[in-house]
DNA sequence: CAATTCTCTACCGACAATATCAGTAGATAGGAC
DNA sequence: CCTCTATCTACTGATATAAGTAATAGAGAATTC
C-alpha cells in the first residue's frame, strides 16, 4: 500500500531518533496511519488548507501529526505536548524541517499542558497563535480541527469532560461545531460511543448521544489481538471503522478513535441534574422507580408525574429522550433541594498549620 | 482498595498455580521413589528418609473443607447444622505471627470458632441445647481437642445450671459428647458434674465421687470455685475429708469456716436510718433553671443524666451518711449549707474541715454513685425516651399534624412506630428458632435465620431508642454531607446494640453461685469466688464484628422504613422518608451512605441534638476498677489496647497481660484513672453565657444557617471557571459543616458538662498500639481543646503555699503564650497583669476583657478565677486549689531523640540541659537556617537573597515538628509554601514553588544538621524495620496461607507492653447486610505486611513507645507519692502544690529511662526475635556467590525436576539446622556435610551488599541489623538540672 | 528479567468501595434404561 | 437402581463507577503498558 499521505521531508527526521514511549500510546507505523487516514477522508471535509488550523493534543512522536498535516496542508498546525522530552524532540525536528522545507506544514510547537484548560485560553487569547472565528453551530466548522491522543488509562476523563462541553458549548466549542478527533483507548471509546441498552452505557454516552453528533472512526490493535472487541455492534455497524494493527500499541490496551462535535442540542436542564444522574448511573441496570429514593431527598415523589414505561426501564435504557422527559419532570418537582445540599464533599484534609 | 483486590487476587492466583504443580510433582516423586532423590536426600544420604519427606507430603493438602470453612461466618445456623465443616487436623495446630519464637499463637480459624462460640452461647443462654449442640460439633472439627474440652465445657456450665436439667441428662450429654465430638473431659468438666450432683442429688455420695481421681485431680477440680459456687463449697467443706480434698488457695477460707461454724454469729440487724429530711444534691434541672436560656441551641435534656437519679432507699442512706460526716464539724454556717439542699456534692465537700471528714464523704459518695451508674445504665436512654415523649404530646396538643418543627416530638413519633416492628421481628425470629415459622425455607426467613438468634437477645424498646440515638448522632461525619458511611452507622449501631446487651447480660447474670444464705460462713469465699464468677480479662466476650454489623444494618433498615418527616413546598405538602440510603463517589471510590433528609438536617441544625444519654459515652461517677488484664472490669469493657482490628496485637497483648508482664503498665493506667474531677461551675457559666448568644466567639463558632455562595456561573463559561467555582464552593460548604460539626460537638461536650457539675468523674484510660493513654470516653476529656480543658478542676484540693501560688502563675503566664521566658520573668508578668486578672475573673463578660486575649483563653480565665480567690484570703498561699497545672515537654519527640543520640547541642535546644532562659528548638533551627542562607546568598543566590531575612520560628516550626513523624521532602515542601504563599501574589505560583523548594532543601538540612546523631537513629530504626518487613521465616512454603512477608516490626517498651505495628495488606471480603454489602478490609495476622508503613511508621512509633513509657513512668512515680496526676501525652499535669515533686519524677523517670541504651537493647530483642528469619537480598550478578549458589540451585533442579523455590531453599536449611541441633551423630554429622544456599551464603568471608542496580541476583541470608550508630557526648543525668526540660 | 509505569508522599487517637455481570464449578433434578 | 445430562445455583473475578490531575519529584512497588 502506498504511503500516500507520507510527508518525505520526515523520513530522514524519524530515522535519526528512537520512537520513545511516555505513558500516552500511539501508532507508530505510518501504514496503519496511512490506512486509518484513507477511511477518514478528511480532504473531502476539509478541502481548503489555507483556512484550517489544526490544533493537535499530545502529537507525541509524530507520525500521526505529519501524515495528517501532510493531508490536509492547514495553515496553521499547533502541536500542544507537555513531555518535556518529547518538547526537546520536536524542537530538534522543526528547526531540521524549517532547513529542509522552510516550515511549509506550518508546524508550531506550544509547550503546554494540553490537559489544562488555561492551556488553549491563552493559545488564542494570551499567545494569540491562532485565532478561530466564531461559527454558526448550522454546521461543522470549517476553519478548525481538533486532533488528540488521549490513549492511556487517566486520558478517560478529560475525553469525557470534553464531550461535557459540547454541550455547553464552552471551550473550544465556544467557536462553533469544532470536530475532535480523538484517540482513546478502546476501554474507553467503546464506553462513551454505546447506544442505550447496551452494557457499557453511561452517563458520557448518554450526554454524548445527547450533545454531539459522533462517530467510530477506527480501531487499531495489537496484532496479537481481534480489534474491536467490546464495543456495541451497533455502532461497529453503523460507523464501519477502519480495523487496523499497529504492534506499538500494547497487547492490553487496544486504540479507538472517533470523531465527536457539537449537536444542535444544548440545555441547562442537564446540568441542573447532573448531580441526579451521576448516582443514577451508578445503579444503571436498576429500575428508575428503585433509584429514585436513592439520590435525593424525597425522590420517591418524583415518580408521580413520569410515565411508567419509564420508571420501570434503568438508566442503561435510557434514550435521550427519556432523559428529557426525566429532567423536565425534575424541573417541575417542587422539592428540588437547595444548591448547598447537591454539593457534594470530598475528603476534608485538615492540616494543623 | 481496588488495587489490593487486584494485587491479592493476583498473588492468590499464582500461589494457587503453584499449588497445583506441586501435588503432581511429589506425587510423581512417591510413585518413583527408588529412582529418584528428594532435596534432602540428595544433600543427606544417611537422613532418615521418611522425616525429611513428611513435610514435603502434607504440602499437598489442600482440602474442599478448608475452603468453605472461610464461608462459615457468613451460614445461619441451619445452615452450619446441615453442612460438614472439618479442618484436617494439621490445619488446627497453632501458629504464629511475626516470630516464631515469641510463643503468641495464632489460632487458626478464630473469626469461625468465634463465631461459632457466639451462636453456641447465644442458644444455649435460653435453653436451646439441642440448637446449640450441632455447633458445638461444628467446633470440634476445627479446633484442638485440648480447645474443644473449653468450649464444651461452656455448654455444659449451662446445662448445670439449670435445673430443668437432671443429672442424668447431664451424663448422657457428656457421652454423647465423648462418642461424636472426641470430647475429652478435664477437671472443669468433673467440677461441673460435681455441682450437679451435689444440687439435685440427695443421696450424692461426695466419698464413692472422689474415689477414683487423684488427689491432685480432685484439688484441681475444687479450684473451679465459680461452677461449684458458695454454697456447694460449704457443703463439701462439712466433709470430713475436706481438709485433704481442698486445694491450696481454699485452704484459708477453709479455716475461716471452720472458725465461723463453731461460733454463735449473731445476725446483724439492718440499720437503716429514718428517712428525715433527706439531704439531695441540688437537682440538675433546677439549675438548668437557673443558668440555661433556651433559646440558642444550648438545650437542655431534663434529666439529661437521668440515670444518675438513685433510688430512694440509698438517698437515705447517703443522707444520714453525710449528718454522720458533719456531726463534728465547727463551722455552723458551713453545716448549715450542707444540710439546705442547696449545694452539690463538690460544693459541699470544699465545705469539709478534715480530712477524715473528706475521706468518709468520698466513702459515702462512692457507695452512692455506685447506684448511681448501676441505674444509669440500665435506665440511661429512658430520660431522653421520656423527653421526646413530653414535646411529642405537647406539640400533638398544639397541631393536628405533626411537623418536622419539633425535633424531639418527630423521634419520639419514629420510636413509636419502630417499636412494634421490632418485636414482629423478634417474634418472627423466635418462632424461626423454634421451628415454627410458616415458611421456613423461604430467602427472607434464610436471611433472617443469621441473625436471629442475636436479634432475640435484644429488648425492642430500648433497641428502637439506641438505634434512633446513634444514627442522629452520626449525621454529617465521614465526609458525607447530610449523611454518614453505611459502614460506620450500622457499625455504631451494632455496637451500641451489642453493649445494650452485654450490660442487660450483666445484671441479670446468675447469681445462684456468688450468693449464700449462710451469714455465718467465710468471706473470703465469697470474694474468691465473686472474682472467679467475673471471669477472664484475657478471654473475649460480645460479638463478632460481623454479627453486630449484620445486626445494626437490621435496625437501621428498619429505622430507614418507618422514619418519615412531613416536608412542604409552596402549597405542596407530603411526607417523605426520613432517610435513605445512597452510594457516592468520594475520592475516586464508590461509598455506601445513609443520607439524611435535607429538611430534618435543617431541623436539627436549628434545635441541636441532645443525644447523649448513652452511658458508654460518659466519664464515670464512679473510680474505675483497677487494670488486671486485656478487657477491663465492672463498666469498662474496652480492651488494656486500641488494636484497630490486629488480630495479631491483641494476642501479643493477651499473651503479655497471661504471662503477668503488664503489672507496671496497669500501676500507670490506674493512676490516670483513679484521678478524679469535677467540672469548673464558674467558667461554664461563662461559656455557657456566651454559647447561649449564638454568635461566634473565640473557637465556639457561631449559630450558622446555610453557607453564603457566589453566584453560579453561566453555561458556557470556560470549564476552569467552573471548576474553579465548584471548588470554592465545595470548600465554603465544607467549612460550613466542620464549623457546624464543631458547634455541634460543642454542645455534646457541655451537656455532659452540664449533667456533671457538683459531681465527681473518672477517666478510665486505655492505651493505643504503642503505649501511649487515651481516656476511653470519647467525647468529654480532658484531652479535648481549650474550651473543654477549661470545664475540669480536680475533685480533691490542695492548699497552694509558696511554690504553689508560684506555679500557678507560671501556668497562667503558659496559658497566656507567654513561655519563653525564664519563670521568674513568667511570674512578673503575672504579677504585673494582676489587677487584669482579677478584672478578668470579676466581670469576665466585659468587652475587651484580658483573659479573651490569651493564647488558651478558657483556660487561662480558669487560673484568674483561682488566682482571684487565692488573694482574697488574707494569705493566698492558704488557698485550696484544685487547678491542674501543666508542665509540658518542650518539643517531646526530641526530646527522646536527643537522649537516644546523644547530640549535644540538640539536646541543649529542646532543653534537656540546664539552661537560664527556656530554649527555643524553633528559633534556633531558624538561626541555622538564616546562616545556610547567608552564606548562598554571598554567592549571590537569588532564593537566599530574597529569603535570607524572611526566616523566623513559625516558618520552620511545622517542619521542625513533623519531622519526628519522618515527614518527606514533598509534605515538608507543601508546609514551607504554605508559610511562604504570603510573599507571592497568585500570579507568581512558579516562584513561590521554586522558593519553596530551595527552602525546604536547606529546613532538611538544618535540622539534620542539629540532630545529628539523632537522625542516625532515626535511619537506624527505619533500616531495621525495613529489614524485618522484607524478611522471611525460615517456615516459608509456598504452599501455606503464611505470606512471604509476613513479619511485622515488634518491640517491647521498657514496662514490657508489647507493641506490634498493626500494618499489613488485607483482603477485602464483602458482607452482605439489609441495607447493602459492605466490603470489609480485612487483616490477616499471617497475611502481608505492608512494608512501606512498617517502614516509615516504625521510628515516630518507637519514640512514641518511649514517651509513653515516660509518662506512665512519671504517673506512677507521682502515685506512688500520693499526688493526683493526669497528661496529654507530653503534658503533665498535676495540683500546683505538687508541681515541684511532679518536676523531679519527670527528670528522675526521664533519666532512669534513659540510663540504657535503649537502641542497642532493642537491637538485641530483635535478634532474638527475629532470629529464625531471613533476609532477601539483592547482589551483584558478577559477586562470586551468585555462582556457587545458582550450581547448588542447578544441581537441586535436577534432582527435583522442577525450578527450585525460595520454599525449597528454607526447607533445605530447615532440615539442616534440625539436623544439627538434633541428638543423633549422625544426623549432626549429615548436617555439617549439608550444603544449603543459605548456609553458603552464610559462610561466605567477603562483603555481601544490598545493591539496588540492575544485574543482580536475590540472595537468602540470615537477618541481620546495622549496627546501632555511636551515641554523642550529651550525659543524659544533666536533665535532672534542667529548669525548662518540662515547664 | 529489566524496563516502565504507577503510587505515595506525617505518627497516633478516629481505619473501611460497591453493584453487577459473565463465566465456571458444583449441585440437583430428571429422564431413560 | 444406576448413570448421564440438563438446568440451576453459588461463587469468583473482572469491570465500571467519576469526569480536574493538584501546586510538586523521587523512591519503591507493581506490572509487563
Amino acid at each position: 500500500m502506498s504511503l500516500r499521505s507520507f510527508n518525505p521531508a520526515f523520513k530522514q527526521l524519524f530515522a535519526d531518533r528512537k520512537p520513545m514511549r511516555l505513558h500516552i500510546h500511539e501508532m507508530l507505523n505510518p501504514h496503519t496511519v496511512q490506512q486509518v487516514l484513507d477511511g477518514m477522508r478528511l480532504k473531502k471535509l476539509y478541502p481548503d488548507g489555507s483556512k484550517l488550523d489544526i490544533i493537535e493534543c499530545n502529537p507525541g512522536n509524530g507520525v500521526f501529526s505529519s501524515m495528517v498535516n501532510y493531508d490536509l496542508k492547514p495553515r496553521n498546525h499547533i502541536l500542544i505536548e507537555s513531555r518535556t522530552k518529547l518538547q526537546q524532540h520536536w524542537k530538534k525536528d522543526l528547526q531540521a524541517l524549517q532547513g529542509i522545507t522552510g516550515n511549509k506544514e506550518n508546524f508550531t510547537l506550544y509547550p503546554r499542558d494540553p490537559y489544562d484548560w488555561q492551556t488553549y485560553l491563552d493559545l488564542t487569547d494570551k499567545d494569540k497563535i491562532i485565532q478561530p472565528v466564531t461559527k454558526s453551530y448550522d454546521q461543522v466548522h470549517d476553519e478548525l480541527l481538533l486532533i488528540a491522543n488521549w490513549c492511556y488509562d487517566r486520558g478517560e476523563k478529560i475525553v469525557a469532560q470534553w464531550i461535557g462541553c459540547c454541550g455547553d458549548r464552552n471551550w473550544l466549542q465556544k467557536y462553533g461545531k469544532v470536530r475532535v478527533i480523538c484517540m482513546a483507548p478502546s476501554k474507553t471509546v467503546s464506553k462513551f460511543l454505546s447506544e442505550p441498552g447496551f452494557g457499557k452505557r453511561n452517563r458520557t454516552a448518554m450526554k454524548r448521544e445527547l450533545f454531539t453528533d459522533s462517530k467510530l472512526l477506527a480501531i487499531i490493535a495489537n496484532s496479537a489481538n481481534l480489534p474491536g472487541e467490546g464495543y456495541d455492534p451497533r455502532v461497529l455497524i453503523r460507523d464501519q471503522p477502519v480495523a487496523a494493527y499497529d504492534n506499538s500499541i500494547p497487547k492490553s490496551t487496544e486504540m479507538g478513535i472517533f470523531e465527536f462535535y457539537p449537536s444542535g442540542m444544548t440545555t441547562d436542564a442537564i446540568a441542573e441534574m447532573e448531580y441526579l444522574l451521576s448516582p443514577m448511573y451508578m445503579n444503571r441496570s436498576t429500575p428508575l422507580r428503585q433509584i429514585l429514593p436513592k439520590i435525593v431527598s424525597g425522590g420517591e415523589g418524583m415518580a408521580e408525574s413520569l410515565p411508567h414505561d419509564l420508571l420501570d426501564r434503568s438508566p442503561r435504557e435510557f434514550t435521550t429522550e427519556d432523559i428529557l422527559a426525566i429532567a423536565h419532570a425534575y424541573d417541575k418537582w417542587p422539592f428540588k433541594p437547595d444548591y448547598v445540599d447537591t454539593i457534594q464533599l470530598d475528603e476534608i484534609d485538615e492540616s494543623q498549620f | 482498595m481496588l488495587r489490593t483486590s487486584l494485587k491479592s487476587s493476583s498473588y492468590r492466583r499464582s500461589r494457587a498455580l503453584v499449588q497445583r504443580l506441586l501435588p503432581q510433582i511429589q506425587y510423581a516423586y512417591i510413585n518413583t521413589r527408588s529412582e529418584s532423590k528428594t532435596l534432602a536426600q540428595s544433600a543427606v544420604a544417611v537422613s532418615p528418609v521418611s522425616r525429611l519427606l513428611e513435610p514435603l507430603k502434607s504440602e499437598r493438602t489442600e482440602s474442599n473443607a478448608k475452603h468453605s470453612i472461610s464461608k462459615l461466618t457468613q451460614k445461619s445456623f441451619s445452615e452450619i447444622e446441615q453442612t460438614e465443616f472439618t479442618a484436617p487436623a494439621a490445619e488446627r495446630q497453632p501458629g504464629y505471627y511475626s516470630s516464631k519464637g515469641d510463643n503468641v499463637i495464632r489460632q487458626p480459624f478464630a473469626r469461625e470458632i468465634n463465631y461459632l462460640k457466639s451462636l453456641m452461647e447465644s442458644f444455649v443462654s435460653d435453653q436451646y441445647y439441642e440448637k446449640a449442640y450441632p455447633l458445638l460439633k461444628t467446633l470440634s472439627g476445627l479446633v484442638t481437642p485440648e480447645e474443644f474440652t473449653k468450649f464444651a465445657n461452656i455448654y455444659l456450665e449451662a446445662l448445670v445450671q439449670d435445673e430443668k436439667v437432671s443429672v442424668r441428662e447431664l451424663e448422657q450429654v457428656i457421652d454423647k459428647m465423648q462418642r461424636e465430638c472426641h470430647f475429652e473431659s478435664n477437671n472443669r468438666t468433673r467440677a461441673l458434674r460435681l455441682t450437679k450432683y451435689l444440687e439435685t442429688d440427695p443421696k450424692f455420695d461426695l466419698d464413692e465421687f472422689f474415689r477414683i481421681p487423684k488427689i491432685e485431680d480432685i484439688r484441681s477440680t475444687l479450684s473451679n470455685v465459680d461452677i461449684i459456687g458458695v454454697d456447694n463449697l460449704y457443703t463439701i467443706f462439712d466433709h470430713p475429708k475436706a481438709q485433704t480434698w481442698i486445694p491450696s488457695e481454699l485452704k484459708e477460707s477453709y479455716h475461716e469456716y471452720d472458725l465461723n461454724k463453731n461460733k454463735e454469729i449473731v445476725e446483724d440487724t439492718k440499720k437503716l436510718q429514718e428517712k428525715d429530711g433527706s439531704i439531695r444534691s441540688l437537682e440538675k434541672d433546677d439549675l438548668s433553671e437557673l443558668e440555661a436560656v433556651d433559646s440558642f441551641g444550648l438545650q437542655i435534656v431534663r434529666h439529661s443524666l437521668l440515670g444518675l437519679e438513685a433510688s430512694p432507699d440509698k438517698i437515705a442512706v447517703f443522707t444520714s451518711d453525710i449528718k454522720e460526716i458533719i456531726k463534728d464539724m465547727t463551722n455552723e454556717e458551713s453545716k448549715q449549707k450542707i444540710t439546705s439542699g442547696k449545694l452539690n456534692y463538690f460544693e459541699m465537700y470544699q465545705l469539709l474541715e478534715t480530712q477524715e471528714q473528706r475521706d468518709q464523704f468520698n466513702h459515702a459518695l462512692a457507695n452512692f454513685n455506685l447506684d448511681r451508674q448501676k441505674q444509669m445504665e440500665i435506665r440511661g436512654v429512658e430520660g431522653a425516651k421520656e423527653k421526646w415523649k413530653h414535646e411529642y404530646e405537647e406539640t400533638k396538643k398544639r397541631d393536628s399534624i405533626m411537623s418536622t418543627k419539633n425535633l424531639n416530638a418527630q423521634l419520639y413519633e419514629w420510636y413509636q412506630k419502630l417499636v412494634p416492628l421490632l418485636q414482629k421481628e423478634r417474634q418472627e425470629c423466635l418462632d424461626l428458632i423454634d421451628d415454627k415459622a410458616t415458611n421456613q425455607k423461604s430467602s427472607e426467613n434464610k436471611e433472617r435465620a443469621v441473625y436471629a438468634p442475636f436479634f432475640v437477645k435484644i429488648d425492642p424498646e430500648k433497641a428502637a431508642m439506641t438505634t434512633i440515638l446513634e444514627v442522629m448522632k452520626l449525621q454529617s461525619t465521614g465526609g458525607i454531607s447530610n449523611g454518614m458511611r453505611a459502614l460506620t452507622a450500622l457499625q455504631s449501631v451494632g455496637k451500641a446494640l451489642e453493649y445494650d446487651y452485654i450490660t442487660q447480660k450483666l445484671s441479670k447474670k446468675d447469681l445462684k453461685r456468688t450468693q449464700t444464705s449462710k451469714h455465718k460462713g467465710s468471706r473470703l469465699l465469697l470474694n474468691l469466688v465473686r472474682n472467679a464468677a467475673e471471669g477472664d480479662p484475657n478471654e473475649d466476650f460480645g460479638w463478632s464484628q460481623d454479627i453486630s454489623i449484620r445486626l445494626g444494618a437490621v435496625f437501621v433498615s428498619f429505622l430507614m422504613e418507618v422514619a418519615k418527616v412531613r416536608v412542604s413546598r409552596h402549597t405542596v405538602e407530603t411526607e417523605q422518608s426520613a432517610f435513605f440510603h445512597s452510594i457516592q463517589y468520594i475520592g475516586g471510590q464508590r461509598i455506601g451512605a445513609i443520607k439524611l433528609h435535607s429538611d430534618l438536617v435543617k431541623s436539627i441544625n436549628r434545635s441541636s441534638l441532645d443525644s447523649c444519654v448513652q452511658p458508654q459515652h460518659m466519664p464515670m461517677p464512679v473510680k474505675p476498677k483497677d487494670w488486671d488484664g486485656y478487657y477491663g472490669r465492672g463498666q469498662v469493657m474496652s480492651p488494656l489496647v486500641r488494636v484497630r482490628d490486629s488480630p495479631e496485637t491483641a494476642a501479643y497483648v493477651k499473651t503479655a497481660a497471661r504471662n503477668g508482664n503488664l503489672d507496671q503498665v496497669y500501676a500507670g493506667l490506674n493512676v490516670l484513672g483513679n484521678t478524679a474531677w469535677t467540672v469548673n461551675k464558674d467558667i461554664f457559666k461563662v461559656i455557657s453565657h456566651y454559647w447561649n448568644t449564638g454568635k461566634e466567639f473565640l473557637d465556639i463558632p457561631g449559630v450558622l444557617d446555610k453557607p453564603i455562595l457566589p453566584p453560579k456561573p453561566e453555561r458556557s463559561d470556560d470549564p476552569s471557571i467552573k471548576y474553579k467555582y465548584r471548588k470554592l464552593v465545595t470548600q465554603l460548604k465544607s467549612e460550613f459543616s466542620t464549623m457546624r460539626s464543631q458547634r455541634c460537638d460543642a454542645n455534646y461536650k457541655l451537656e455532659i458538662a452540664r449533667a456533671f457539675i457538683g459531681e465527681k468523674l473518672y477517666f478510665p484510660h486505655n492505651l493505643d498500639f504503642r503505649g501511649r493513654a487515651y481516656p476511653i470516653s470519647p467525647h468529654f476529656n480532658h484531652l479535648g481543646g481549650d474550651m473543654t480543658r477549661s470545664l475540669f478542676l480536680f475533685w480533691d484540693g490542695k492548699e497552694l503555699g509558696e511554690r504553689g501560688l508560684r506555679w500557678l502563675k507560671i501556668q497562667l503566664a503558659n496559658l497566656y503564650g507567654f513561655d519563653k521566658a525564664p519563670f521568674d520573668e513568667r511570674v512578673k508578668f503575672v504579677e504585673d497583669n494582676l489587677q487584669n486578672v482579677f478584672e478578668s475573673a470579676k466581670n469576665p463578660y466585659s468587652e475587651d476583657a484580658w483573659w479573651k486575649k490569651a493564647d488558651k483563653p478558657w483556660q487561662a480565665l480558669g487560673v484568674c478565677f483561682d488566682l482571684r480567690r487565692a488573694y482574697k484570703l488574707p494569705d493566698p498561699t492558704k488557698y485550696v486549689s484544685h487547678m491542674a497545672v501543666h508542665q509540658d515537654g518542650t518539643c517531646n519527640g526530641l526530646q527522646h531523640y536527643a537522649a537516644l543520640g546523644g547530640d549535644l547541642e540538640g539536646a541543649q535546644q529542646v532543653n534537656l540541659a540546664r539552661a537560664d532562659r527556656p530554649q527555643d528548638v524553633y528559633a534556633y533551627v531558624a538561626g541555622i537556617v538564616r546562616e545556610l542562607l547567608e552564606k548562598d546568598a554571598q554567592k549571590n543566590n537569588k532564593y537566599a537573597l530574597f529569603l535570607k531575612d524572611k526566616i523566623n520560628r513559625k516558618v520552620v516550626k511545622p517542619t521542625v515538628m513533623t519531622n519526628v513523624y519522618g515527614v518527606t521532602y514533598i509534605g515538608a515542601l507543601a508546609q514551607v509554601r504554605k508559610q511562604l504563599e504570603d510573599y507571592f501574589p497568585d500570579n507568581q505560583r512558579d516562584s513561590l514553588q521554586e522558593h519553596a523548594r530551595y527552602l525546604t532543601t536547606h529546613v532538611f538540612a538544618a535540622i539534620r544538621q542539629l540532630f545529628e546523631n539523632a537522625h542516625l537513629i532515626q535511619d537506624w530504626l527505619g533500616e531495621s524495620a525495613r529489614r524485618i518487613s522484607k524478611s522471611v521465616s525460615i517456615d516459608y512454603k509456598e504452599s501455606d496461607n503464611v505470606a512471604l512477608h509476613s513479619s511485622a516490626v515488634i518491640w517491647t517498651t521498657p514496662l514490657n507492653l508489647p507493641c506490634v505495628q498493626p500494618y499489613r495488606k488485607g483482603t477485602s471480603e464483602s458482607l452482605k447486610t439489609a441495607v447493602q454489602t459492605l466490603t470489609i478490609n480485612r487483616i490477616d495476622g499471617a497475611g502481608m505486611v505492608d512494608g512501606r508503613k512498617q517502614v516509615a511508621g516504625f521510628p515516630p512509633n518507637f519514640v512514641h513507645s518511649l514517651d509513653a513509657t515516660h509518662m506512665m513512668m512519671t504517673a506512677a512515680a507521682c502515685g506512688e507519692r500520693g499526688l493526683k496526676f493526669a497528661s496529654v501525652h507530653d503534658s503533665f499535669w498535676t495540683h500546683a502544690a505538687d508541681v515541684d515533686t511532679m518536676n523531679e519524677q519527670i527528670r528522675e523517670q526521664f533519666v532512669k529511662l534513659h540510663s540504657s541504651n535503649l537502641i542497642s537493647l532493642l537491637k538485641e530483642e530483635f535478634e532474638i526475635r527475629y532470629k529464625d528469619n531471613y533476609q532477601l537480598i539483592k547482589i551483584s550478578s558478577k559477586h562470586p556467590l551468585v555462582k556457587s549458589i545458582k550450581e547448588l540451585k542447578q544441581q537441586w533442579t535436577k534432582q527435583l525436576n522442577r525450578p527450585i523455590t525460595l520454599g525449597d531453599e528454607l526447607y533445605m536449611e530447615r532440615t539442616r539446622l534440625e539436623f544439627l541441633n538434633s541428638d543423633d551423630p549422625q544426623k549432626i554429622k549429615a548436617a555439617q556435610d549439608m550444603v544449603t544456599t543459605i548456609k553458603l551464603a552464610h559462610e561466605y568471608e567477603g562483603e555481601i551488599e544490598d545493591v539496588n542496580d540492575r544485574g543482580t541476583y536475590e540472595i537468602l541470608i540470615p537477618l541481620k541489623f546495622p549496627e546501632v550508630p555511636p551515641k554523642g557526648e550529651f550525659d543524659v543525668n544533666r536533665v535532672k538540672d534542667s529548669l525548662y526540660f518540662f515547664s
